[in-house]
DNA sequence: TTTGGCACTCAATGTATGAGAGTGCTAATA
DNA sequence: TATTAGCACTCTCATACATTGAGTGCCAAA
């Protein structure tokens, strides 16, 4: 267990190293933090400290760094501090909805008032679960041997898809097929799929495969749990100075770019409503050992919409996590704010 | 004028460059391109060239670099050499609206597969332009105060928006509403517009303040220049030796995410079918000085669409431009394979 | 007109040196 | 017993300096 005064002299060295950088050592400590003790004090803590794992050197004659046990405790605390549970969870994502562009439009607003707000990334998901629930089908002709496929969602989330069919089908023929479907909105995709099947073989030999097609893409739309997920500007990453190496920008972006890891990554963390901070080599993605993550999540009516920041892992945590809820607490102002820009 | 040798010095050195990267002398020349000719020999010539503005040298006693004007003759001769008029323009864009994504996704595929290709990186783009014809509107609650508008263009281009009404309208009255509206398809918005304009005031006085605030969504997505734009995969500039300096590959990168640059660019030089070719400080943005941007463009039924290629000055033009090519003809392919991934 | 030779220039690379920051340990101190 | 001052030691970083090598320009000979 930890002393107070080890406690104090960690915490000290986490705030120090995120300020400046640079690896801590026992004189700034003594005389920025703890002025009432000397430095050759303080050197005996942290020798202590290191020997349990809470700071590294990185090599003999140089101060020391946190490890990522000491950014654990540090951010721990910050939670702790702000703990007044401030906002009424998931009150939010209610707001983003009724966004004039859209959920897409509104979580494309927070991530980037997200990066903004934290000069690292925000970011912004949607996760579809299982339950996902219909509004409502269209099938608009585009071509002779094509038509789109449009499907809504339950809070407006919309998808679209071109679909081969073989044989031409006439406009009215499409609306009606769509004009029964619909009748079916507000049922999940489970039941409206087995109700299909059964009225297709029925009644709709004739396009069966068409129907078919248009089936197959509809389930790779709506079954398994898809995660849309939008990155706000990526600029702020030039100023970061951890990230001036271009091997770490890399690993990141690269990331940021494939999205699959980070989506990955949002549905296996973002399951309690609050705040997480996943620090480092806890998001278990080599890429991101030098990263951290914080995200705040929703889940309702059989989405999960979740805000957050990824930065380095050596990030101004309270200026984030500040960040967030602020974004959290003001998300609906964004609902009509954010117009102007392309 | 150029002599038929200083033509040859010349072509040399800008491949050489564009090879190596690094400053080319005379000896270089000499034993690797005009093996007749001495050293000496050349570097008179490259004397002469670098008076007349096709060469310079990054300081004394350092071999020859290529200016934008050698580059533009280095192009322009590497697009004569390619002359037999290879694929009918045009044709690929009715490939590209058939594909199974929507003109997004194929758009999508298109520049991810020309980053892959070319080693750069690939875009393609879509703009809107003022005669855009509407195929459908749609109109769909979302909840007590918010209604979806959805537009569909000629061509199968998908715009959604939320949209806040005053008053509860109930599904049926905005199926009505849409109902009408449809029969006006096919028409392009300018006179879609005024025949609403009218409509409204005579009919629907009572929603009037609703139908106001749709038009106005309607006119924003329809009117003026919309680019919609689509950059594949970045990755690749973390191969290019150019882009290793930090500070250059930022000014690329803000570029490519702000896009609105790069929409402009778009528009303005992607107006002549075939491929054209914009090299340096040609392009009028000064952030895009030491990149160069290959594009291919057609226009028809009131879109212009657009793919193409950036990378460095230095890039490597006959690769890209024959991958581009490559990709104009194989587009028919991309409809149907581009499946798996995300 | 072309070529070989030579002096000169400049970036890049390697080596030595010193300053500075920080540590660990020990002995004196409160 | 806990704390502190002092000191020798270590390691990084920046600077200066010498060396190397690629390349040029120019001149004189072929």
């Amino acid at each position: 267990m930890l002393t107070e005064r080890q406690l104090e002299v960690l915490l000290s060295v986490v705030h120090e190293f995120i300020e400046s950088g640079e690896h801590v050592g026992s004189r700034t400590l003594s005389k920025r933090y703890l002025t009432g003790r000397s430095a050759a004090t303080i050197r005996n803590e942290m020798a202590d400290l290191e020997e349990m794992g809470y700071l590294i050197q990185p090599h003999t004659s140089a101060g020391r760094v946190p490890t990522t046990r000491a950014y654990r405790l540090f951010v721990d605390t910050v939670l702790q501090r702000r703990q007044p549970g401030e906002h009424a969870h998931g009150e939010w994502v209610d707001h983003l909805r009724a966004h004039r562009n859209g959920v897409e439009g509104a979580l494309t607003s927070a991530s980037e008032l997200l990066s903004q707000l934290s000069t690292y990334v925000g970011m912004a998901a949607v996760t579809q679960l299982k339950q996902a629930q219909l509004t409502k089908i269209d099938f608009i002709r585009v071509d002779t041997s094509h038509f789109l496929l449009l499907v809504i969602l339950e809070g407006g989330v919309v998808h679209h898809r071109v679909v081969n069919m073989p044989c031409d089908l006439s406009q009215d023929i499409l609306e009606d097929l769509a004009r029964r479907i619909n009748t079916l909105a507000g049922h999940n995709w489970g039941e409206v799929r087995t109700i299909l099947q059964s009225y297709i073989m029925q009644e709709l030999g004739k396009y069966e495969d068409s129907c078919r097609r248009a089936l197959n893409e509809l389930d790779e739309i709506l079954a398994g749990e898809h995660t849309t997920l939008f990155t706000g500007s990526l600029s702020n990453l030039f100023n970061v100075p951890d990230f001036q190496d271009v091997g770490r920008f890399r690993a990141l972006f690269a990331i940021l770019e494939q999205e699959h890891e980070l989506a990955k990554l949002i549905r296996n963390y973002g399951t309690s409503d609050g705040i997480e901070v996943i620090i480092g080599e806890e998001n278990n993605v080599p890429e991101l050992e030098n990263c951290s993550v914080v995200l705040s999540s929703s889940s309702s009516e059989g989405q999960q919409t979740v805000l957050g920041v990824i930065g380095p892992k050596r990030m101004n945590y309270e200026k984030v996590i500040s960040a967030l809820d602020r974004v959290l607490r003001d998300i609906a102002g964004i609902s009509e704010n954010s117009e102007g820009e392309r």
